[in-house]
DNA sequence: TTGCTCCTCACGTCACGTGAGGTGGC
DNA sequence: TTGCTCCTCACGTCACGTGAGGTGGC
């Protein structure tokens, strides 16, 4: 009979480590001692506890592979474990190697004291149901006329939303674009409403906007926009620094107005590039 | 002001993920109503959560991040905790491809309807201090001369140490071997005695047994040690079969002894193979 | 008496997920 | 009245590490 302190030191573990063991049920002492409580192991537990440690070193945890201890191990059983075990495995190395590739990028930016895109992430943004009003005009895309565009269109949404007695958020609302055929961009605005029952009306039509993968960040300023057209330059950078394609054009999303201040969540919509 | 609900779907974060921000120190409400409870944050602090997920992102813990959150992050700070988790990255990338590849083994060995060496594991066994008898002989090893040269030389050992008032478990010691010129290998027993005062006599040296990696495994069987060759047989392809050159003789440490069963630690010191 | 081993709680780790139990406005 | 949102605890996760506080044999 060895000693909790003698087995744990032939089997390289921990006291604090058998106690854990046995706790868990994975691991029991031969015999207890009933008034001291002192736990004995004997020597051919060893054989044990090497089945254990040999589990647990693919990647396994106590509670899985408890009834991989016992007697004839099914073969299948285990098997089928790690076949698990090993898709798990692969995608973690997958994302480590992703995750290292974004920490280099990140420090090759730093080396360039180019410090932008700090707030800037990738991510999955959900769709949005949206009622919404289409630009009229048929020229191409321009920042005057844009701003011309705006208010009155959201008169009118306000109007018939109001009517319809649809609520949302009246400082938020979202500016989006489709392309026509010769390459120039309608601009559509819209506002957010949820589940609520409204199916449009011959102004304004109700529609989903899809969920994609895109580079998102804030802007912060005048709602005149200046600033905008730079940073979705950096976006653009950032999506291809990051192996992403950058797709069409942007989405942008007035979140707060105050006075002539806007915060403004800025989406480019990207595609995975393979490879 | 957004509600916290509000807040977390535009972020893309759960709202016990914020109350955790929170609680953590890492973002927290522009506003708390003292009535109510009510978190209410700002449109422009999704900047900082963005901030918060990037870095995240990176493998940053959220303790780690905190200071990268406030202002003008110095960039060398950022860049020195980078190349840290840089490192930490390679490391587990690293890991989790070695044990991706045992994982790989142990199903080939599965497939094969091999499941012998549930109970192998290859660690690093640590120094030990020994105290212990050379076989006299000329000789090559043979196992009836072994088992001749085993009852003395203990006998010996027992004598000289009761001698000197060194204490030790008489139910365990340690067989191993030094290469001799020619080849062949002396035996040596040896019984470890830790750091009590004994610094050797004409007859029983004492010694550091090296710490070495090696594969070990339980023998479970009768003294006469039939069972031990092809256990070390299978050591040997183990350390291969996982990226391991056996380097030399192996040891054998009784560790139990009942009547004729013995329990033995076998190692099988391995040299691990680059490339 | 001092050292060593062993014991039983019990908190801490990391970033939240998941109830439980209760409240306030539509 | 029902649903929805928000709140505050507080346990659970995983495999132990790390004290705190106490005991028994050399």
């Amino acid at each position: 009979m060895l000693t909790i302190g003698a087995f744990a030191r032939l089997g390289g573990v921990s006291v604090r480590a058998l106690r854990h063991y046995e706790q868990v049920g994975v691991l029991l002492p031969a015999r207890t001692d009933p008034v001291t409580g002192y736990r004995y192991y004997r020597a051919h537990q060893l054989a044990r506890l090497h089945r254990l440690q040999a589990l647990q070193d693919l990647g396994l945890s106590l509670h899985q592979l408890a009834p991989l201890l016992d007697d004839g191990i099914s073969g299948e059983q285990l098997s089928g474990m790690l076949v698990l075990t090993r898709t798990q495995l692969a995608e973690q190395v997958a994302e480590h190697r992703a995750r290292l590739a974004r920490v280099e990028q990140r420090l090759r930016y730093i080396a360039l004291e180019d410090d932008m895109s700090i707030d800037m992430i990738i991510k999955r943004v959900p769709a949005i149901r949206v009622a919404q009003v289409r630009y009229g005009g048929a020229e191409g895309l321009d920042f005057s006329r844009l701003r011309g565009f705006l208010e009155p269109a959201l008169a009118t949404l306000n109007r018939v939303l109001d009517d319809e007695g649809v609520t949302r958020d009246r400082e938020s609302w979202i500016m989006h674009y489709v392309e026509r055929p010769d390459g120039t961009l309608t601009p559509i605005l819209a506002v957010p409403i949820d589940d609520q029952p409204f199916e449009g009306t011959p102004d304004v039509e109700v529609s989903v906007l899809a969920d994609v993968e895109a580079v998102v960040t804030i802007y912060r300023g005048t709602a005149s926009h200046d600033g905008v057209g730079p940073l979705y330059g950096q976006m653009w950078r950032y999506a291809e620094d990051h192996g992403y394609r950058p797709q069409g054009p942007g989405r942008d999303r007035v979140i707060e107005r105050v006075g002539d201040q806007v915060v403004v969540e800025l989406t480019l919509p990207v595609d995975e590039v393979d490879a």
